[in-house]
This record gives C-alpha cells, structure tokens and sequence, in this order.
DNA sequence: CTACGAGTTGAAGTGCGCTTTAAGTCAAGG
DNA sequence: CCTTGACTTAAAGCGCACTTCAACTCGTAG
C-alpha cells in the first residue's frame, strides 16, 4: 500500500485523526489528496508531521510552523525567503536556549543551597540579573 | 515609599494590571494586603514576578510555577518536598533544552546546504530519529 | 460637591491548539 | 438490503493565560 488513510497516519504519527484534519484547515498541510472524500496521505507526510512536532516542541506556534514549511513556494525568491526565516527563527531558537539555561541554574542553585523558597535564590542574585521588562 | 500600587507594580514588571490580578485570583501570589480596598506590595514582588516570568518563558504553566514557588510551605517536610520540585523541574528543562538543541540544529543544517524545503533536510537524515510518537 | 483617575469585583471574551459532537457518506461483509 | 466502521463536514467546546467589560468604590483636587 502507497497511500494512507487518515487514521493510519494519525496512528504512526501519535495524533488524533482529528488534529490531522485540524492542520489542513489552518493550512499547515496542504489539502489532501481524496478518494470518494476520505483523505489519503503519502508516507512522506510522516516526515512533514515530525518535522512539525519538533518544532512544536522547541516552542513555535502552528502558524510559525506553517510559514516555515509552506509560505515560501513560489512567492518571491525561493532559497533567500528561507535563508531569512530560518536564520531569524535560529535566533529566536538561540535566545531561548539561552532563557532555558539561565532557568536551568536557578533550579540547580536552588537544589545546592538548600534554599527553601525560591525568592531566596532570588535575593542570593538571582533575579533582576535577568531582564524584568 | 515602601509600598507599591498595583499600576506601579504593573509598569515596572512590564504586565498588566490585570495579569497580577489575576495571578492572585488563581493562587500564584498570596492575596496582597489592601488599603482601603486596594492592593498594596511590597518591592520584593518585582522579584516574584522576574522568576515567574523566567519560570514561564521556560515554558512551565502558571499552575506549575505555583507549586514550585508556593506549594511547599509548612506542607510536610520542608526542604525535601521542595528538593523533589525542583529536581524533577531540573529534568524537564534539561530535556527541553535538548529539544531546542535538536531543532537549533535542523535550522542550521537547513541554512548550511540550500535545501529549500525543511522536507529537504528532514529526508537528508533527520526526521524520524528524533522520536515520531 | 463634584469630577477625576486609579483602583475594585465578577463575568464574559480572546487566541491557540486541538477535541468533541452531530449529522451524514461510503465501501465492504453478512 | 442493512449494518458496521471508518471516514466526512461545520460548529461548538475546552484549558490556558490573560484581557476586557460593566458596574462600582475610593481619595484627592478644584
């Protein structure tokens, strides 16, 4: 078999069929492909879909996604719109490591000294170091 | 001045008013002191809310947030309880990090050759190790 | 005394990422 | 035929993190 069915896909993929659906309306996937109305998939799809929950998972929202993966077919220039994007998304990728990191030592500062509240570790130079506004 | 409005606190921290509100109403701050029926705070609260925002941009929902910086107080035993929170929110934060690292990767992999698709890049070697469900 | 600005409350509204529901279609099997 | 099970749609619902709204209360300044 070539071609999967809505609730295959969801299966392999650890969704509800219904979030697949879901990602064709906002765009996210293209429209599929259907045969007497049901939805049928290429296995590529199971690429597209890891790809998305990689992304979902280090942070962008869906409509990040989409324009990462789908807003620059034919638009303007191909490999520079995605030149763009995706250097402007590493950015926002980096900062955030950045952020998880700080997070990471107040924790394990916190577990260190046994501090019992938080504001503790706070008070210890732990707070307005890291920008308030 | 020792004591902070509510619009005061809001500017400084950079939230609403509304948002402090708010994270009283749903037990993530101790119900501020009232004068004359208006909240009154102390500048440590512009600590509080550095970490709760630091927490969150971490990723960690209001409602984890709370248990991590309130939920210990005379409970039970008091370092230990607090020591399991933490240690347990080190982990995650470890894994997420991991995660972001991943994708950091797949953004740069993807601006190094000129795939023009993330699909491109994800067939070169890098969707389906990362876990699929 | 009145008007103003900043605060108060409870309740409803918003956007995201889905899920659930209701009502219906379709192909295959008994 | 008729049922079964997986699919279809549009629309409503849900949890989170707030925001907005309506109706109200203060303290202060003119």
């Amino acid at each position: 078999m070539q071609q999967l069915t809505i609730g295959e896909v969801a299966q392999r993929a650890g969704l509800n069929p219904s979030a697949l659906r879901y990602y064709e309306r906002v765009g996210l996937l293209p429209r599929a492909q259907r045969v007497s109305g049901q939805r049928r998939y290429s296995p590529d799809i199971l690429n597209q879909l890891a790809l998305v929950r990689m992304a979902q998972e280090a942070g962008f929202t869906l409509e990040e996604i989409r324009i990462l993966v789908s807003e620059f077919p034919e638009d303007t220039p191909p490999a520079e719109r995605w030149q763009e994007l995706a250097s402007r998304k590493l950015e926002e990728v980096d900062a955030l490591i950045q952020r998880m990191q700080a997070v990471r030592q107040v924790l394990q500062e916190s577990l260190r000294c046994d501090c019992l509240t938080l504001d503790a570790c706070v008070e210890r130079g732990w707070s307005l170091k890291q920008k308030v506004g």
